[in-house]
DNA sequence: TTTTTGTTTTAGGCCTGCCTAAACACTGGC
DNA sequence: GCCAGTGTTTAGGCAGGCCTAAAACAAAAA
């Protein structure tokens, strides 16, 4: 339950653009939220063991860490993707990292079927952590 | 954002249901709180001019309160028919309430244009407020 | 090496949302 | 009219998530 899945997608996005360990000044910019909150944040999934935190360096998944935040991403692409091809919406990052937490894996994997191409066209594009600006 | 549309929407389904005002108990039982927590929220709803909320009685929408829990009402029918029809998935009532809050009424929209039979098909069942139990 | 600059962290506060336990109100049976 | 039972509200607490302002740090510039 709840906000703090959009903090791991965007390390995990992170993780993947960049590489480990991520910044909070990237992760504060990519959720929209002040430095100080986002200390906060990572600190407390660090404390559920989401990752490892290192002070003034930053964020790297744990495995377990990992596992989660690939669902989300899963979740997210086909958010992405049924916004996209289905609703014609381009430009739903936003939302659908917000849905991204909040959707059943269930619902997730069902809506995936119903998307043309069900083989992995890799990532949708490029990873830019644009907030609603 | 956030929680308090669970209850705006709950409010506004036990309203059509039976009649206004709805009391805390059967709010608290819909959203599986806390008669106390419900308290609370019916309290706060009311704060913002979205019920009028009588002690010892309940809570009536306002005009306000009633126009958005309209729009969480559509949204929220939507994503019942939207999952029922093309996901297959029956009686996810609890998670098209959740969603309702968070998806946007754009997404909403045009979910709603996807979907078969787009003139007004009434309620989609019964009322009955099953949480997850 | 010292200063400056930019980033990160801590401190202190606030609001929301939830809980349990205890007080309170209403209703129906006696 | 009183009392018990049910439902509601208040009190007191706790955790999450956010903010601003101030302190601490790191690294590059001087």
């Amino acid at each position: 339950m709840s906000d703090d899945s959009q903090y791991l997608l965007v390390v995990f996005l992170a993780e993947k653009r960049d590489a480990a360990p991520v910044s909070p000044g990237t992760v504060a910019d990519a959720v929209d939220r002040s430095p100080a909150a986002t200390t906060e944040m990572l600190q407390r999934l660090a404390d559920r063991g989401l990752v490892a935190y290192e002070p003034y360096e930053g964020a790297t998944l744990t495995p377990e860490g990992r596992e989660a935040a690939a669902e989300l991403y899963d979740t997210y692409v086909t958010l992405l993707r049924f916004f996209e091809t289905v609703l014609g919406l381009d430009d739903h990052r936003a939302e659908a990292m917000e849905l991204a937490g909040t959707v059943s894996p269930l619902v997730a994997d069902r809506l995936a079927s119903t998307l043309p191409l069900d083989a992995d066209p890799g990532p949708p594009e490029n990873h830019q952590f644009v907030s609603d600006s």
